[in-house]
DNA sequence: TTGTAGACTAACGTCGACA
DNA sequence: CTGTCGACGTTAGTCTACA
């Protein structure tokens, strides 16, 4: 599967729970929207740096955002 | 400090502990030598796969190398 | 054994615009 | 509100080589 396509699937349901639009998350993590975009399809994948900051915003420690992209990816 | 300090520490401490050199563990994870010497002096940052690969042969789960990466960071 | 350097390719991440 | 596109600058990651 690839496991930017398994981070990109929690990402997007990590903000839907938070009732964020891609937009406000972007706004947020001091990221591009257009890049939320690409990252929630599995487009691209998250360096380290970004993965922290993304975390941060969907109220998880970076460790429990991982462990959630291993659960979907199935290590 | 920054988040790719701490997780050069991570890193190089983990490597140590298991016996490998960087060499080693770089031809395990099929990654070059020369970007493992970059990661653990937090001269580069590890993209999603890249954590991905090292944890595995690092012998933890990547959120459980994440974790200690939090720890180091202090958040 | 590790750090460093230079040159290179691919991907990260930004930005403006439009359906 | 989200996907997509094109253009762009920066950095991840490779490779060869030398101290």
């Amino acid at each position: 599967m690839g496991v930017e396509k398994a981070f990109g699937f929690v990402l997007s349901t990590r903000r839907k729970e938070l009732g964020l639009n891609q937009e406000e998350l972007a706004f947020r993590c001091k990221l591009d929207r257009t890049f939320i975009s690409l990252l929630e399809r599995g487009k691209r994948q998250p360096s380290l740096d970004t993965i922290f900051k993304l975390a941060k915003e969907l109220q998880m420690s970076p460790s429990e955002l991982i462990k959630e992209v291993e659960d979907v990816f199935g290590n």
